[in-house]
DNA sequence: GTTATTAGGTCAGTCATATTGACATTTTAT
DNA sequence: ATAAAATGTCAATATGACTGACCTAATAAC
């Protein structure tokens, strides 16, 4: 009985393991960006805000929130934040002067490349530790588990 | 100059698509679960909570803590929650009564078989999907990621 | 040229979650 | 007998996200 069983509950361990190390691995990329971010009395959402204007420059706040998926009140907090503080600026669209372009400031780039940079960095010594191959096959497997 | 910024900006953009595949693929794993949770009016920490009893039976209050880094006062609600909906049970250590060792009931045990099952069935496809080598290659990425 | 719609912002209320602090109970250790 | 540990609970606080309502300014539609 137990030679019948145990075949399933090995794999079962194996894939245990698999999910324990994409947790552990994805607390590990956002743990120094949250802390960079605790020092300025900013979290998480912040550093979404700021990669992704940093990243779509000219994007609308109706463009961002669809990107985030929150409500427009939950943005307006951090978005405030954010511009006070002086990391993100806004124009008007020239056609449509209800627009509002958003961008970063050059402090607002500064410290998105800070936080961004440190999970980059942490993502190329990992990948340069364990070459090409490894990096393909890491991506395959993450593209994939996305999927559907 | 453009030919001297550009190598780094490829991989840059490389290492950011690398990135988002964290953040999407993580997303994409939780996302059922979640659901299901939702529906019960549960939440993630319930199915830490049911994770963790569930894969060490027995475990103290005190030691499950420690595991999932909250304050007795937080876990109080959704323990209570748990034992309610009769998912988890306790009994008293036998040798120092002031110990409660947890473990989940039938029900406990199928609801978190759905949960992490599912997780460990869109890993299992995956990993079937694209072979063995990109398994172990993923595993060594992740586990590094998640190294210091 | 009114009217409707859109982009954006804000206020109020609610709900969920996590925190600290204080305190109580039971049980074990000294 | 007293100290300490394991657990549980009450209260107050803080945060963050949500819905709903309402507002302005600007554009679109009739």
């Amino acid at each position: 009985m137990t030679d019948l069983i145990t075949p399933s509950s090995i794999r079962e361990h194996e894939l245990n393991q698999a999910l324990e190390a994409l947790f552990y691995g994805f607390k590990a990329v956002v743990a120094r960006p949250d802390a960079m971010l605790a020092e300025q009395g900013l979290s998480r959402v912040h550093h979404r805000i700021l990669y992704f204007v940093g990243h779509n420059p000219g994007l609308s706040v109706n463009e961002l929130l669809g990107i985030l998926g929150v409500t427009k009140q939950s943005l307006n907090g951090p978005m405030r934040q954010l511009g006070r503080l002086g990391y993100i600026q806004t124009r008007q669209d020239t056609r449509d002067r209800r627009i509002k372009r958003l961008s970063l400031t050059d402090s607002g780039q500064a410290l998105e490349t800070a936080l961004s940079g440190d999970q980059r960095a942490r993502f190329a010594r990992v990948f340069k530790q364990l070459g090409a191959k490894d990096e393909q096959a890491w991506r395959r497997v993450m593209n994939k588990l996305a999927d559907r």
